[in-house]
DNA sequence: GAGATGACTTGCA
DNA sequence: ATGCAAGCCATCT
């Protein structure tokens, strides 16, 4: 049967972990909020966190990041920062520079790897979203 | 199954 | 204010 035979690009659209699984849940999540950023704006990870309602899983969510670049469609990973607004995953991307590069393309300054404004340029997903 | 790791956060000294 | 430790959840070895 070719029941077995699964579109490739079906299997893509969710996050691909280093094991190879794809039966994730609060992946998901994340990335549906990681999605919704606006551009030029950025966020933390434990208000992502906090949006998914696990709040104190901050790690997850960073965890997550580190997936979102092999995850379709892509996920502006850029745009999460951690609570002090410090590119703490840029070193995820394909330069550590990139993710900078990124974010100043949007409007974000960023200065010795920090969010300049980051308070004013926070997005908080429960205010917004809410 | 236990131990260690991680793009974090908060609290206390 | 700077620095260290504990807590947290999911994954990896």
């Amino acid at each position: 049967m070719s029941a077995t035979k699964k579109s490739r690009n079906d299997e893509k659209l969710k996050p691909v972990r280093p094991s190879g699984k794809t039966d994730d849940t609060i992946f998901d999540l994340i990335y549906a909020i990681a999605r919704q950023i606006p551009r030029g704006r950025v966020t933390s990870y434990g208000a992502i966190a906090k949006a998914i309602g696990s709040g104190k899983s901050a790690r997850i969510v960073g965890w997550a990041m580190s997936n979102a670049g092999r995850v379709k469609p892509k996920i502006p990973a850029h745009r999460v920062v951690n609570s002090m607004g410090l590119l703490s995953g840029k070193h995820a991307f394909k330069t550590i520079t990139y993710m900078q590069e990124l974010l100043e393309r949007e409007g974000v300054k960023v200065k010795n790897d920090k969010v300049m404004d980051f308070k004013t340029k926070f997005w908080n997903p429960l205010e917004e979203l809410f």
